[in-house]
RNA sequence: GGCUACGUAGCUCAGUUGGUCAGAGCAUCGCACUCAUAAUGCGAGGGUCGGUGGUUCAAAUCCACCCGUAGCCA
């Protein structure tokens, strides 16, 4: 039976470029929609740009433009990029659509009809100077509890301390530079807790995979609590229907925008929108997403859809984030990596193809190892793979007019290809793609073997034993063509390139019940090349080069825009702070904080003991030795840990870019830095 | 800090409910072959399954604690 199913990925923010980790998510969700279309399913994927709140409105103010024109710009973007991956969406829209808005609405209220919407009057910062309020992330202070300067309004990374705006000291708006001001502002509230039976009873009957089940436990035990829905003006997004200044956050209609993006498609293929969405609809809803952004898919998004009227997701598939060979992506070490700067150098098959090989229904991180990336394409897919078809096809034009034998030599070596492909469709099915490929990886090896065996180059010599030739090829050509199907949700663009070869129209998973025989065949063309590492080095070099911090002209959002330059000081001021060089003698980490780093610093004649917050950048051994400088006569802070007694000094905005200074070589320990 | 996961050969990963579970691919080494994009086939070496305790006749697999890594804390 044919199943109508809705699936989706997870709506990239429409304020930067698409990057490999964004690929993880549309390969892995692309696949699974190729796979179900090419089982004969109805598959409709839909996905969006995410065009509104906050950021977008400054970042369109920054570069000077409308937010339209901003998202419009970046849509465009993100577009060509996922085309070039060959993410195959049956439509691509945007979040500020009319559909959206329409939606929106709907669903709030039919919620507040239903008593679901709250509001009440709450405090919060707010910047004078913009006449904004200001989101946490806008403000920056000195944390309240270790006096790390420059933490946000949320959290510190230093210490990890969690607080709310008003608790920092000297706060500032990121955005002006004024001294918030608490105002009162009304806000709506989505009663979450209502939910939590239907909650509970949805998330405990296999609707998420049981990591994601456990967390939201967890959540529950902690206990649901109302959703802050609205925004104040400015903000770039919907108005709240019967309010004069109030909009609805960007998260309530992002995921609405999966709905708007879907009843885009239907309104253009004469689709009933309602059969799809309606309670008791038996389509299915699958949600790709990354598990950063469980809370909201799988709390907020069906308590939403249920509280109006409509049906709940089948699924919410979570996968991990991306790593590059072992370690989080770095824009310094050139490892954080654009769509746009991949294809400058690689075919976007074997990202695909790598990323299948390793994915699982998990939510465990997937890392990108480079030698390994390079080892694997080539092995597997130009090695094994492709190579079955390489070495058997030549005989075939040379010899045979390019035509294959009228039947086969070994068919129950068919037969069993063909009965793989069950074992094989399951993995797929519950996004197991990673044994998929081992499968078929291993079909592959056993077409070579059966290749090797029969040994037809040692046949062709004998004009008697030509027949066998033709024979031994056809059967390998016909294996070579069931694998191309079962890989083709993985390699679509390399299956195109087989389906030519072997001049046959487009293959579905029903396509390799019967063999090809008596039939003509293309001449081979490669269908894959080789990688070289040098192509992947190119593409760190490009990565490194366009994104490592610049040090010549201003940026529109480089440091200096986004840390301007503070007021003048006078030379007296300067020279009261005591800059020595020290040499590291000992780092190690601290028991109990994520952040620090313990440093034994020797200043030629006194040690002191600093507390640095670098833990996240360096490794404590790499730091033994060094050479650094520090201000040698700050009054010393009593820390949880002990007292510090001074301070190294680093550059970079934090996380794996800190950058502690050194003195040129030369320089000795106590040495005076003015 | 709390929580959710993860830590298995040089690398990337499999290992359903505890009992051929110590595996695969790549890499390395040897042999074979020459049809093929130096591709393929056969074979070999390599791990006290993060650490320490514990439960059990039996643990990579269960429990506790510790170390390391990632993420979440709305």
């Amino acid at each position: 039976m044919q199943r109508n199913i809705l699936v989706t990925s997870a709506l990239p923010y429409a304020n930067g470029p698409i990057h490999l980790g964004h690929l993880v998510e549309y390969i892995q969700t692309d696949i699974w929609v190729r796979f179900q279309k090419l089982r004969g399913n109805r598959c409709i994927y839909v996905c969006a740009d995410d065009a509104h709140g906050t950021p977008i409105m400054l970042k369109a103010r920054e570069l000077g433009i409308t937010p339209e024109e901003l998202i419009e710009r970046i849509g465009r973007e993100h577009q060509d990029d996922f085309a070039a991956f060959g993410i195959g969406f049956d439509n691509y829209y945007t979040t500020h659509s009319q559909e959206n808005r329409e939606l929106s609405e709907l669903i709030y209220e039919r919620n507040r009809e239903a008593g679901h919407i709250d509001s009440r009057t709450i405090k919060q910062a707010y910047d004078p100077d913009e006449g904004m309020f200001l989101p946490d992330r806008y403000i920056k202070g000195e944390c309240p509890r270790c006096g790390a300067a420059d933490q946000y309004g949320d959290s510190c990374e230093a210490c990890g301390a969690t607080y709310t705006p008003t608790d920092l000291i000297n706060p500032v708006s990121v955005i002006s530079g004024a001294t918030p001001e608490e105002r009162e502002s009304l806000h709506y509230f989505f009663r979450l807790q209502d939910f939590e039976t239907m909650l509970k009873d949805w998330a405990r009957s296999g609707h998420v995979q049981p990591e994601v089940a456990n967390k939201l436990e967890e959540w529950f035990q902690e206990g649901l609590r109302e959703w802050d829905i609205s925004r104040d003006a400015p903000y770039f997004g919907f108005r709240i229907p019967g309010t004069e200044d109030k909009y609805f956050y960007v998260w309530l209609d992002a995921p609405i925008g999966y709905m708007a993006s879907f009843r885009n498609w239907c309104e253009r293929h004469g689709e009933d929108f309602d059969a799809w969405w309606d309670a008791d609809s038996d389509t299915e809803l699958y949600h790709f997403i990354g598990k950063d952004i469980v809370y909201f898919h799988a709390l907020f998004w069906p308590a939403m859809l249920h509280g109006a009227g409509f049906r709940k997701p089948t699924r919410i598939c979570a996968h991990g984030f991306m790593t590059v060979d072992g370690a989080k992506m770095s824009k310094s070490r050139g490892t954080f990596i654009m769509a746009h700067t991949y294809r400058n150098h690689l075919n976007p098959e074997y990202l695909r193809y790598y990323m299948a090989a390793k994915l699982g229904s998990n939510v465990h991180d997937l890392d990108l190892n480079l030698d390994d990336f390079t080892q694997r394409v080539n092995s597997d897919l130009v090695g094994k793979l492709v190579n079955i078809a390489s070495r058997s096809s030549g005989f075939i034009t040379k010899r045979f007019d390019g035509r294959l034998a009228g039947e086969l030599p070994a068919p129950e070596i068919y037969r069993e290809f063909v009965a793989r492909g069950e074992q094989i469709a399951e993995a797929y099915e519950n996004r197991e793609f990673s044994r998929a490929v081992r499968e078929i990886m291993a079909l592959a090896d056993q077409a070579n073997q059966y290749f090797d065996e029969e040994q037809p180059w040692v046949l062709a010599r004998d004009e008697s034993t030509l027949p066998q030739v033709q024979a031994i090829c056809t059967q390998t050509l016909n294996l070579f063509r069931v694998l191309m199907v079962y890989l083709k949700p993985v390699v679509p663009g390399i299956a195109a390139g087989a389906e030519a070869f072997l001049n046959v129209d487009e293959q579905n998973w029903q396509s390799v019940q019967a063999p090809l025989l008596d039939h003509a065949i293309n001449r081979f063309q490669p269908l894959a090349t080789r990688v070289e590492r040098a192509q992947v080095d190119a593409m760190i070099e490009e990565s490194r080069e366009t994104l490592a911090p610049k040090t010549d002209a201003p940026d529109t959002s480089g440091p200096l825009a986004d840390d301007p330059i503070g007021d003048t000081v006078d030379i007296d001021t300067f020279a009261r702070v005591d800059l020595r060089v020290a040499r590291i003698r000992e780092a190690a980490r601290v028991d109990g904080a994520d952040k620090l780093l313990r440093l034994s610093l020797d200043l030629g004649g006194e040690t002191r003991t600093v507390f640095a917050g670098l833990r996240s950048a360096y490794a404590p051994e790499d730091l033994q030795g060094r050479l650094t400088v520090m201000v040698a006569n700050l009054a010393p802070r009593k820390m949880r840990f002990g007292v510090s007694e001074g301070m190294v000094l680093a550059a970079g905005p934090g996380g794996d870019e800190i950058f502690i200074l050194e003195p040129d070589s030369g320089a000795r320990p106590g040495m005076r830095v003015k």
